[in-house]
RNA sequence: GCCCCCAUCGUCCAGCGGCCUAGGACACCGCCCUUUCAAGGCGGCGACACGGGUUCGAAUCCCGUUGGGGGCGCCA
């Protein structure tokens, strides 16, 4: 076989939108599957795209992700001279002629779209404001080779005359596309469904520029992925931005997971698996014609499992940005050590980092505001409440040593005194100190609280109890 | 309007003519475990869009219908 060689090109648009780091993940998996080459190449002959800051948004997401590319990244910014070259051998040919209608001319002519010929023959040469237009052949047929889909089969008399040099000179993407992937010896496309109808002008192309046919690329269109309406994941309505999943909280491991499972699935029927295994068990065949639902709840567990699976240290050092950077409690209140204690168990029970903040603030805030719901059915409507509190709060005083076993059988002889288990007793506590009814461990957090501020706490809530 | 794609639980994926009274995962609902909440364990709910063929036999193959989606730019 020869060798594979694939390539992710997107345009440039600052970001890397999700449709399209899945693309370039499929594209890397069969890449190191097979030992190919994977190629970036930006996509930017049209000059308002071509700009470096945003290109650099696509490689750093690509980084993000953990997709190494071989080549590239190709910029067709600065490979014009190539597209012009094959825009004059179409023309020598006659493969393609000069036009010179609006987009009004064309509009009025036939409003339903497309392009009803009306310069083929006129035989314009070029000159300012002309387009250069394909002649796509009137008969015959053009078959799309899709390892996804099978054939597809284009009739050619279906396919207008398409635009291949814009008024102003530059190539458009479908030339440049056709020269670059036969350039560049490209064996098989994978990208977006939504490209599959221009894939047969690609082919045409491609054709009529002199490539041989037995050299075209074997293309794997990828379906869409949809939102809940099931339409095309758009910016306007949808999270669509790579790099704002970071900013969520995501883990990239668990965002390459995620993503590698819309439209594909582990034959071993693993879902949550180490890239290696991703890229040993990578089939193209194996990918699903149908579109994929984005389902954030799933990416939310996904995260959740390869957080619980990171080292508790690594785990500790991913949450630093988010309990340092702007955090809901004054800023220097922040106690690393303090953190360190509780880790294990808030590791076990966030799904996004961003989480992270909400579980601890009760060690941070001076004073954690009480959530009247939870005062109310905590302390208040609780059987014995505010006395398992105050007795709490005597024992806990009295205690030798300040530890979670320590303060884990004072609380149960408490509760113990009032015929409650150690679940109910240890409620109305909980309420006065983190300000909820529910949260880590109680004893854990009240060792990584310490002694003077649990006390404090639970003396400003006895403070406000009905009768004090 | 024209062209093209798609169609298994709410969602993602298994199934590639008999092993299917259709399997797993997420979500949801119970129960267990338990220091609340998670995590974990066990169980439940829940789908082959419809109609014709082909075949001894179809979720699996073919045709049609319906439904959904994508494209038809001097954007990519």
């Amino acid at each position: 076989m020869t060798d594979v060689r694939v390539r992710f090109a997107p345009a440039p648009t600052g970001f890397l939108h999700v449709g399209s780091a899945r693309a370039a993940l499929f594209n890397w998996l069969f890449a190191r599957h097979v030992g190919g080459t994977f190629v970036l190449r930006i996509e930017d002959t049209d000059p308002e795209r071509s700009r470096d800051d945003l290109i650099e948004g696509i490689e750093r997401s690509l980084k993000w992700l953990g997709l190494d590319w071989d080549e590239g990244p190709y910029r067709q910014s600065q490979r014009m001279h190539l597209y012009a070259a094959a825009a004059d051998r179409l023309v020598a040919d006659g493969a393609a002629y000069f036009c010179d209608c609006t987009k009004d001319d064309i509009a009025a002519r036939s409003p339903a779209g497309g392009y009803d010929g009306f310069c083929r023959d006129r035989g314009l040469g070029p000159g300012p404001r002309r387009a250069l237009r394909f002649r796509t052949p009137d008969d015959g047929q053009t078959v799309v080779h899709d390892v996804i889909r099978g054939d597809v089969v284009f009739e050619n008399s279906s396919l207008e005359d398409f635009v291949v040099l814009r008024g102003g000179g530059e190539p458009m993407f479908m030339l440049a596309n056709a020269v670059d992937d036969a350039d560049m010896r490209i064996t098989h496309v994978l990208r977006g469904e939504d490209l599959l109808s221009s894939t047969p002008k690609v082919l045409l192309l491609r054709h009529a520029l002199g490539y041989d046919p037995a050299d075209d690329p074997l293309y794997g269109h990828l379906p869409v992925i949809v939102n809940e309406k099931r339409q095309k994941l758009s910016k306007r309505r949808d999270d669509v931005a790579l790099e704002e999943f970071r900013e969520r909280g995501y883990l990239p491991e668990a965002m390459r997971n995620y993503l590698a499972l819309l439209g594909w699935g582990p034959p071993s029927g693993k879902e949550i698996l180490p890239v290696a295994e991703m890229v040993e068990e990578f089939r193209l065949e194996d990918v699903r014609p149908s579109p994929s639902f984005f389902d954030v709840q799933k990416l939310d567990h996904v995260n959740g499992e390869y957080i619980r699976a990171l080292p508790l240290t690594t785990f500790v050092r991913d949450s630093l940005p988010w309990l340092e950077d702007d955090p809901p409690w004054p800023p220097e209140n922040f106690d690393l050590a303090a953190f360190e204690v509780v880790a294990p168990h808030v590791q076990e029970r966030v799904r996004k980092l961003s989480e992270v903040p909400a579980t601890v603030d009760f060690l941070f805030l001076d004073q954690p505001p009480v959530d009247p719901d939870a005062w109310e059915k905590g302390v208040l409507r609780a059987k014995d409440g505010p006395a398992v509190l105050a007795e709490a709060a005597a024992a806990y005083a009295a205690l030798p040593e300040w530890t979670s076993s320590t303060l884990h059988d004072a609380t149960l002889a408490v509760g113990e005194a009032h015929g409650l288990k150690l679940g109910k007793a240890q409620a109305p506590i909980r309420v006065a100190v983190t300000g909820r009814t529910v949260g880590l461990p109680l004893f854990e957090s009240l060792t990584a609280l310490g002694r003077e501020r649990t006390l404090s706490r639970m003396q400003t809530a006895l403070a406000k109890l009905p009768g004090q």
